[in-house]
DNA sequence: GCGCCGATGGGCAGAACTACCTACGGAACC
DNA sequence: GGTTCCGTAGGTAGTTCTGCCCATCGGCGC
């Protein structure tokens, strides 16, 4: 097992030379990396946590980088890409930087620039893993929601009042509090300015 | 003076055999275009509307495309710019996709993508004309605002009831509520919910 | 000094919200 | 046929919010 607050860095090169370097480089600092001689061997490895980042060559057989990046981007929880490139291909840069490409690092690259990179990379995975661990609960709270009660609730954040709604769906007052009421309860909040919040 | 929903394009390059295809393709739908010889010219003659975007050559004298960008970026309004460029290196086209490039084109290019990526730019950039606008209109209320004001409303904002920031703040309820009734007014919203939403 | 404004405090009335309770009809499921 | 869930609706009580009135005090500018 992995200690829980440490970063994983998986480097994926066909060529084990580069493998190496990346490796030795990220065994520098507090963080454990993992190699694969191609995409194909990573994705059958691959899972999410909350503090990884990809290093990874953009020419590969088989699976490119860029195929790779498509892969992990339809995955709940793609980690962020740093791609290293000796090819100047602008379009396939421009690509992959359009699908969310957390950086670019062209062969020969600086150990330095590297490290650095990386060490953002691994920053922003947190981030995104506490964001996305938010959004999940929200959503999971929002799933048990009846469309009626989903209904209300959109008029709610919309910033219609309860007599408002009632006018509109042609309810009672009474009913529409009915509905906030089991809204709140089921979303966990005390105030419409939370339900709000909540859904963005 | 230009219609009130007609786009401009501004075609910027040191080569006017450039400026004329992009001109000529621009001229087949219902856009003004604009070329200009330089990045300092169009400079000097840039003002921001609300639909308009650039066609930029990446490697001009004096000023480059990417000085330009990060000059335009520096203004309350940059215009998206979809980058012209003959040479294929990742760096500056990655650099430029950090900067909020709205595009590349490597030349040659197809006349049916540019003008599809163009339009796209157009779209692109009246929408967030329309963003730009809420928020400035926004902001200008929230100056409005005494500093204990803003301090009561970031409570609410947070969720907190009148009570809860009367004891956070060391004041009486009605103080809390004065402040509320004033930000309602100054911000021009009808309840805690707008109040909110304004807020991000 | 005088006037204006911000911050503080209060009163009051009405609207709105929150939190409990109850109930009935219909649909779905076992 | 009974159970459960959903949508509908009502009651009551208490809290909170909103809007409009008032006053005092201190600072700032004219």
């Amino acid at each position: 097992m992995t200690a829980p607050g440490k970063g994983i860095v998986y480097a994926v090169d066909d060529d084990p030379l580069v493998r190496e370097v990346v490796a030795k480089l990220v065994a520098t600092i507090d963080v454990e990396v993992r190699e694969f001689a191609s995409a194909r061997a990573f994705l059958a490895a691959f899972e999410p946590r909350p503090c990884e980042c990809l290093v990874c060559d953009l020419r590969m057989p088989d699976i490119d980088g860029l195929a790779l990046q498509l892969q992990l981007n339809a995955t709940a929880a793609p980690p962020p890409m740093i791609f290293l490139t000796g090819f100047a291909e602008v379009s396939i840069a421009v690509e992959a930087m359009r699908h969310g490409a957390f950086d670019f690092i062209e062969k020969p690259f600086s150990p330095h620039v590297l490290l650095h990179k990386i060490q953002s990379a691994l920053e922003y995975s947190k981030a995104q893993f506490a964001a996305r661990r938010a959004r999940e609960t929200a959503e999971a709270r929002l799933a048990l929601l009846t469309p009626k009660e989903r209904c209300v609730l959109q008029h709610v954040v919309d910033g219609k009042s309860s007599r408002e709604i009632s006018e509109l769906l042609g309810l009672s007052i009474r009913t529409v509090e009915h509905h906030r009421d089991h809204i709140m309860q089921k979303l966990r909040v005390n105030s419409a300015v939370e339900l709000v919040k909540l859904c963005l």
